[in-house]
DNA sequence: GTATAATACCTAGTGACTCTAAGTATATGT
DNA sequence: ACATATACTTAGAGTCACTAGGTATTATAC
């Protein structure tokens, strides 16, 4: 019944993807970036995006390199490897796929 | 990264509910149908379908009958409920939203 | 000066749910 | 007799978003 949590689940690998490729970035950013392009639809948590940070970055999509600003604080930011690039490529097919699949089942019928 | 899985979960409610609002179905044949008509993208397996009906019946959005053939075989079909037509508005309502948000973050940019 | 909020990161535990893989049973075709 | 299709069920594994807690720094407000 979560819908949205589920639907989310299935993308956010992208959507990370998406935003990285353009530019490294370091997390908190992306929690921003991807709120105010969503115009306020998306609103990760640190609970949800970190770990998949770590998990993309694991899996050799991204790579992480800390940050030190001038003001001493710490940043990490996450560059794009070739293995990513050519992930998210995929992965846009695949999305493409499901929303063909999709909506030949879910018809924007009236009610 | 089983990226079709976590996309499938979030709207498999949705497509079970948009079939039986048409008529009301039985779970093997939601399988066939599905797969049909989406040419092949969605092939549920029975341990995704049936868990999927029985709490789309628990939480009393379709509601199940026994129907026995001439030939003797059961079947158990699933109809609409008032909530489930409620239900299937508010899905459909959230899947564009949903959308909206996804599609202004995955712009169909040139790889 | 000292709360408070914003920035910035981390992670253990919970809960939800698809899929695997097994089982039961009938009908039909070979 | 045996295989295949129809038709439903469920225990267990694996995945992953989110809750809820933590650490640390900087900036703003009172």
């Amino acid at each position: 019944m979560a819908q949205r949590r589920e639907l989310i689940k299935g993308s956010i690998d992208s959507l990370l993807l998406c935003l990285i490729v353009e530019q490294p970035m370091y997390g908190y950013r992306i929690i921003k970036e991807l709120e105010s392009r969503s115009q306020g639809y998306f609103k990760f948590k640190e609970g949800t995006l970190y770990p998949a940070l770590h998990r993309l970055e694991k899996s050799g999509l991204i790579q992480g390199r800390w940050q030190v600003l001038s003001t001493g604080q710490q940043r990490k930011y996450y560059s794009m490897t070739a293995k990513g690039k050519a992930s998210l490529a995929d992965s846009r097919t695949k999305w493409l796929d499901f929303l063909s699949a999709v909506s030949m089942i879910i018809r924007p019928s009236e009610a």
